[in-house]
RNA sequence: GGUCCCGUAGCUCAACUGGAUAGAGCAUCUGCCUUCUAAGCAGACGGUUUUGGGUUCGAGUCCCAACGGGAUCACCA
């Protein structure tokens, strides 16, 4: 809520008081943006205050403008359409507020730490194979999450739990020891998870064919699967991983640390960091002494084999089990270990924020549960950030059908694209290598990032290698091509009249596509903080979008530095201010970076 | 079978959380570069918001039912 809305809210109730003798709440006063085909600024919605005025919406419409006109400063003509009153602001209003705005560095950014510390956590991936597509729409969500709640005032945590352990990570082991003649990532050129994705897709391979042999030779399918010789390999490193075998675990390290670096190079393209990471390695064990305490406070129960139970039938939910009866670890004790050792990790945490795909939602309501059960402090305050699946047009990425999209192939394909296209339409013929290479970058790694966050997070949204990713319409380089022009407008501006921060306007009558760019700019404070109690950046993505598609039409017919006019030349010339600021305040939110050209 | 999410133009997505005549982009068609970057702008075409009930001044939005799609309900990770 804006403070303009706030004000009429506020002058809204007055005047009921005065015209109706009725005492309202102002946050029961309706407020919105009056649609562009009708006069007016701002619009209240009357049908609700027809109880008061104990008249037609039309006659109490008609009563309140008339009272607001006469009695508020800022309100000077207003007009009824059904229900609905339409209110224009007297234009000083807004060249008074568009300074403001022009004047604040992050406009509209809450103070910093002013709201509680808050952890995300994203990304958690497998160490046996590389990222994929499904892994940026994660990363890219959770971190620009982590950059929206920032700007917002609170203080983040990103976290990264890496899934660094278990039998998964064994099927490499046992194939690279195998069947990899001592291959490194130096030895053959290859990224280091890259490498090791292909011993476990290597593994598979091999597993088949053993299971097959046995099948063949008369044994069930099933046993087959347990029998296999590489399988009862994969099993026996796990043991001996568990046991804390040398040799091992140094082979362990030595391919972890391959993925390892492999990942690094991917975040670092991706743009996207942490601030600490958990290792499962070291988590895996937490929690038993949790789930211990939950049995002698209650929460939790045993059963005669042994195993330890939480029943959460009266939550809705069903029985589930937190200990096996041999005493070892399930998924679910690990999450209950991990999130506590969070909590006295960084005291003060007010809450976790877990980045997770939409197929973990059952887990993290009964994590959640259980913490509480656990009389964890504040554990209700948790949120699970869950976002659909990207979705091919053949239906889900499977790696058995190698349909999965990876990361590094896409990310140097946005690349490519983007100097395809600069490169046919001849604009970057000026540029040395190294400005052309980081250009290509920020272009197509906007395309993809905005792409993937402009969708709701909750919704699972289409991706068609095919028809590849716009580089036009509502896309992340139309916006950064926007933005470049404007930058440009400004540059010249500076050459040819100095910087200017203007400090006064007299230019006081703007026209209706400048009107409209100052009001979505001022209203993106309450997009920004909409945006950070949703955790959805498509709000600031959809925003960005609106205030460019506005800017762009105005761009069209109204030159800046030709006007011969001064005040009017000033004028245009903080519209571009206004416009390229909050753009780029608001697409770094996103992870975006803006080009200076394009 | 139980629970949760989704269903809006041919396609991909919006819709300020219950407000006015449901908006953009892509695709198709028509105009606009001697003018600050045409990766642009203007216009046309395109809809029974899956269906049927209900709640009220007012429903794409809330409730119930059906249909369609996805997920989940492991001593898996």
């Amino acid at each position: 809520m804006s403070t303009l809305d706030q004000i009429i809210q506020g002058a809204v109730v007055i005047a009921c008081q005065n015209c109706f003798k009725a005492t309202l709440e102002p946050n029961s006063i309706q407020v919105q943006q009056t649609r562009k085909e009708f006069d007016g600024d701002k619009t209240v919605v009357v049908f609700p205050l027809t109880r008061a005025s104990k008249s037609s919406p039309e006659a109490t419409a008609e009563a309140l403008g008339t009272y607001l006109v006469a009695h508020h400063e800022l309100i000077c003509a207003f007009q009824v359409v059904k229900g609905f009153l339409n209110l224009t602001i007297v234009p000083s209003y807004w060249t008074s507020q568009l300074l403001e705005a022009v004047q604040t560095a992050k406009f509209g950014f809450g103070p910093v730490g002013s709201l509680p510390k808050v952890m995300v956590e994203y990304s958690s991936p497998n160490t046996n194979k590389p990222l994929h597509l499904g892994h940026l729409r994660n990363n890219f969500l959770g971190y620009s999450v982590s950059r929206i709640l920032e700007a917002a005032g609170h203080s983040v945590v990103k976290v990264q739990i890496i899934n660094d352990r278990g039998i998964h990570i064994c099927k490499s082991m046992v194939a690279w020891n195998r069947f990899g003649n001592g291959e490194t990532p130096e030895s053959t050129g290859t990224k280091g998870d890259k490498l090791v994705g292909k011993y476990y897709v290597r593994f598979d391979q091999e597993y088949k064919k053993e299971v097959q042999a046995l099948v063949a030779q008369g044994m069930d399918e099933e046993a087959a699967k347990n029998e296999a010789d590489l399988m009862k390999s994969a099993r026996d490193y796990l043991a001996k991983w568990e046991s804390n075998d040398a040799e091992i675990v140094a082979l362990w390290k030595t391919m972890n640390g391959w993925v390892y670096d492999g990942f690094a190079f991917t975040y670092n393209e991706m743009g996207v960091d942490f601030d600490k990471l958990y290792y499962e390695s070291e988590t895996y064990l937490l929690g038993k002494d949790q789930v211990m305490r939950g049995l002698e406070t209650g929460a939790f129960y045993k059963k005669e084999d042994g195993s330890v139970w939480a029943d959460l039938t009266s939550e809705g939910l069903d029985e589930k089990l937190v200990l096996r009866k041999d005493g070892t670890s399930v998924y679910m004790t690990q999450d209950i270990g991990t999130a506590i050792k969070r909590y006295e990790d960084y005291p003060g945490l007010d809450r976790q924020i877990y980045t997770v795909g939409n197929e973990q939602e059952y887990h993290f309501k009964v994590l959640f549960k259980l913490l509480k059960l656990l009389g964890v402090k504040d554990s209700d305050r948790n949120r699970h950030l869950s976002y659909g699946m990207v979705e091919l047009p053949e239906g889900k990425m499977k790696s058995r059908e190698g349909t999965v999209v990876d990361a590094d192939e896409l990310l140097a394909e946005m690349a490519e694209t983007a100097k395809e296209m600069a490169t046919e339409l001849g604009k970057v013929d000026d540029l040395s290598p190294n400005e052309k290479a980081t250009l290509f970058k920020q272009v197509g790694y906007g395309a993809i990032k905005y792409f993937l966050l402009k969708v709701s997070p909750q919704k699972s949204m289409m991706f068609d290698p095919q028809a590849s990713i716009d580089f036009i319409g509502n896309t992340g380089p139309f916006i950064q091509f926007n933005f470049v022009r404007a930058k440009s407008v400004l540059r010249k501006s500076e050459e040819a009249h100095g910087a200017t921060m203007p400090s006064d306007l007299d230019a006081s009558v703007w026209d209706p596509t400048e009107l409209r760019i100052i009001q979505l700019g001022l209203h993106w404070p309450n997009v920004l903080m909409q945006a950070a109690s949703d955790c959805d950046p498509s709000l600031i993505a959809n925003h960005c979008y609106e205030l460019t598609k506005a800017y762009s039409r105005w761009y069209q017919d109204h030159p800046v530095l030709q006007v011969e006019d001064a005040s009017m030349r000033i004028a245009r010339t903080t519209i571009c201010m206004f416009f390229t600021q909050q753009i780029e305040n608001a697409m770094e939110l996103l992870g975006i970076q803006m080009p200076e050209r394009m």
